[in-house]
DNA sequence: AGCACGCCGACT
DNA sequence: GTCGGCGTGCTC
């Protein structure tokens, strides 16, 4: 019996398989999908079975050393899916399957302040712990601990270090008792389900079950998309189907995750990279086991091996969250609807703003469209204003202006909370010398240096790279720097001068790097300790803050200055999402965007809530410029650490894809790419656009496969880029 | 990818 | 004389 495995190395010089002889021990239990460990020249690696056969013609075989875990093995269906991944994302097979495979998922450091579980300690027994805080004299934090356990205080175990906690355990005085953090929430659980809206059965009952149709769901803010899902998993689940709901990112949405919990109890798997990698695997085994129904997850969650899948929901389903911008760069809707069509099972896609590709493909009928265009409840839609900069800057109002101002203290007084949002981190954006022009940059990526102020330096966004900020100018020495532009930082500085009586936080990546801050701030808002919210794209995303009657805009400009062909799309998205923060209760809410492009015709969409108009705007520049949906793109970045090798290769690739691709194909490039040098790798772009992927496939394999032995180049190939 | 083998220059 | 630079080639 022979087993032919992939080795773990995710190079294209090994992307094919090599033949072991499997061992008598391991002959019963060795399955197709199995990791495996295996002696590869001289070392002992990790591998992958493909298959299992009884001849081969190959001789001086090895044999497969043992497995590395007996529990898992990709079945029939997910052993296709990977080699689909591999034709749309062109990674090797191995980086398919191990993108595929829990054990391999790699175990990410602990910078998610996200757990499945909220372990707390708790007391054996009383009168022993009370016996040992009298007899310790020497360790006054077990002590502590103890005393506050016998004080019944619940304590949760990460507040003390393994080294008091350890000891303590070893006596036997105390115990972890785990606590599933998405428990059933009590305030939750006891609600009945809701009844749906006539929208909302409508909605229901359009989608047909059973059949692999793509659905899109556009729905604005508030429509009550989620309670349409749930319906329909409800449904699945009652006709012994299962089901994947994808959500763009899980920490932002545990709103929707508790729904989850509550409607379907211990049939929900959550699933998503951030867990621990013993959360992972528990999660993992329930649905390789078939102990649950419906798995919430993130991107990755597509993969799951659930079987008799019945539906699957891609909500937001114009997030760029769902494709992998590394290797393999696949995006989770065509493995959706790879799998869709595998199990005769519907797809959903629900967004207030949907990609203009799904809508246009709604449009023609490719996609069956289900509209809901009322909010639930009485709640009416915010009222918005776009305030011209240009003209507050006559009047020296350079961050806030007048109108903004005036709302601001009217919702101080009437005690409702305040948005405010800025997509843009730090101090100030650049600094410059008066004297000589001097501009800070990153000497590894040719950007613009932030500056911040708490920590009075200044940052490179992209590699982390950090300079004090110094008095004089670096280049003259003279003291004449000054900076422009406006960050968080500035701008919370500005509102606590402006308006001392209130309280302000400020969320962004600076603020919420710590365990447990991002939550901490979440429950200071709720719990309406806070007067003032500002921040970035952070507080745009699912939260549902009911006493935010205000947000403001403090810049618009900066997205829609974006160099993207999407910007206009991301813009009104965007802001969509964050005017529609105000007003999720009854008291009605209200938008201000500043701008100094107030005529902007995007911001009218946004001003409007028109996004039938945005489509249709934005779709005749696509088509004049041979934008997506009329073409596809793919985007090949020639990256080197050195300029000239760089260089000259993009020119080979450009003459190379000139002489193989037909004349359909457009060929752009090649340009510096956006980011030119990120940590000093210099990156040249070329794009391609094109109306079938068919034209461009080969030419692509060829070159990946010529640049994968090259030394000093790499290529990278983004199908369908997100942004370019 | 990682490791051995192999062939050239500057040191104890 | 030897140590070590990294270019090339192979791995069931």
């Amino acid at each position: 019996m022979y087993a032919e495995v992939l080795v773990e190395y995710g190079v294209k010089s090994l992307d094919r398989s090599f033949t072991y002889i499997v061992p008598n021990y391991l002959k019963t239990k060795l399955k197709t999908g199995m990791k495996v460990v295996v002696p590869f020249g001289h070392q002992v690696i990790n591998g992958f079975v493909i298959n299992i056969k009884n001849e081969t013609e190959t001789d001086n075989l090895k044999e497969i050393i043992s497995i590395t875990n007996e529990e898992f093995a990709l079945n029939d269906e997910l052993l296709e899916l990977g080699k689909y991944l591999k034709e749309v994302s062109m990674c090797s097979l191995i980086t398919a399957y191990n993108t595929m495979f829990p054990s391999s998922m790699k175990v990410k450091s602990i910078k998610s302040n996200y757990n499945l579980y909220d372990i707390y300690l708790e007391l054996v027994n009383k009168d022993i712990a009370l016996k040992y805080v009298k007899n310790n004299k020497r360790a006054p934090k077990r002590n502590e601990l103890l005393t506050r356990l016998l004080q019944s205080e619940t304590i949760m175990q990460k507040e003390y270090s393994s080294a008091v906690v350890k000891p303590l355990l070893a006596e036997n005085l105390i115990y972890l008792r785990k606590e599933t953090k998405y428990r059933i929430n009590q305030n939750v659980s006891n609600i009945s389900k809701p009844k749906l809206t006539l929208d909302q059965e409508n909605a229901v009952s359009l989608v047909e079950l059973n059949k692999a149709n793509t659905y899109l769901i556009h729905g604005i803010t508030g429509s009550g998309k989620t309670e349409v899902y749930m319906s329909l998993i409800e449904k699945v689940i009652a006709s012994g189907k299962t089901a994947i709901m994808l959500v763009p990112e899980i920490s932002l949405t545990t709103q929707i995750v508790n729904r989850f919990y509550s409607r379907f109890g211990s049939d929900v798997a959550i699933f998503h990279s951030a867990l621990s990698a013993g959360e992972r695997h528990d999660e993992y085994k329930k649905i390789f086991l078939g102990e649950v129904k419906v798995v919430v997850g993130t991107r990755s969650a597509i993969f799951v091996p659930l079987r008799n899948i019945g539906i699957i929901v891609i909500d937001e389903e114009h997030s760029t969250n769902y494709k992998q911008e590394n290797n393999p760069r696949y995006h989770a809707l065509d493995i959706a609807k790879k799998r869709s069509l595998n199990h005769n099972a519907p797809l959903i896609l629900g967004s207030a703003t949907p990609l203009l590709e799904s809508y246009a493909r709604s449009q023609k009928e490719v996609y069956k469209l289900i509209t809901l265009d009322k909010r639930i409840g009485d709640a009416s839609l915010p009222k918005i204003t776009i305030v011209d900069m240009a003209e507050e800057y006559k009047k020296r109002n350079m961050i806030i202006s007048e109108d903004l101002d005036k709302k601001i203290k009217e919702k101080l007084l009437k005690k409702e909370q305040i948005m405010l949002f800025l997509n843009r981190r730090g101090f100030t954006r650049i600094v410059t010398c008066k004297n000589c022009g001097y501009t800070y940059k990153c000497p590894h990526c040719e950007i613009t240096l932030t500056y911040h102020k708490t920590s009075n330096n200044l940052k490179c966004h992209y590699c982390g790279y950090t300079v004090l900020n110094e008095e004089e100018c670096p280049s003259c020495k003279e003291n004449s720097l000054t900076s422009y532009g406006l960050g968080t930082e500035k701008l919370e500085e500005e509102v606590r001068e402006k308006y001392p009586q209130a309280k302000v936080i400020r969320m962004d990546a600076d603020t919420t790097t710590k365990k447990g801050s991002h939550e901490k701030i979440i429950t200071m808002i709720e719990n309406e300790e806070v007067d003032i919210i500002l921040g970035t794209q952070m507080i745009s995303k699912g939260l549902d803050f009911p006493k935010v009657t205000l947000v403001g805009v403090i810049n618009a400009d900066d997205s829609l200055n974006i160099p993207d062909f999407r910007s206009g799309e991301y813009t009104f998205s965007l802001l969509h999402q964050v005017s529609g923060r105000a007003g999720r209760s009854k008291i009605p809410g209200e938008v201000i965007i500043q701008t100094f492009n107030s005529d902007d015709k995007t911001l009218n969409f946004v001003k409007q809530n028109d996004y039938l108009n945005l489509y249709n705007y934005e779709m005749n520049i696509r088509r004049l410029l041979k934008y997506p949906p009329y073409f596809y793109l793919t985007s090949i970045k020639i990256t080197s650490k050195d300029y000239k090798e760089a260089s000259s290769e993009a020119t080979n690739v450009l003459n190379y894809l000139k002489r193989s691709l037909n004349n359909e194909v457009i060929i752009l490039g090649p340009t510096t790419a956006a980011m030119f040098k990120i940590n000093n790798i210099y990156r040249f772009q070329i794009i391609l656009k094109y109306k079938n992927f068919n034209f461009i496939k080969d030419s692509l394999r060829n070159l990946d496969e010529v640049y994968s032995a090259h030394k000093k180049v790499s290529l990278e190939i983004d199908i369908n880029p997100t942004r370019i």
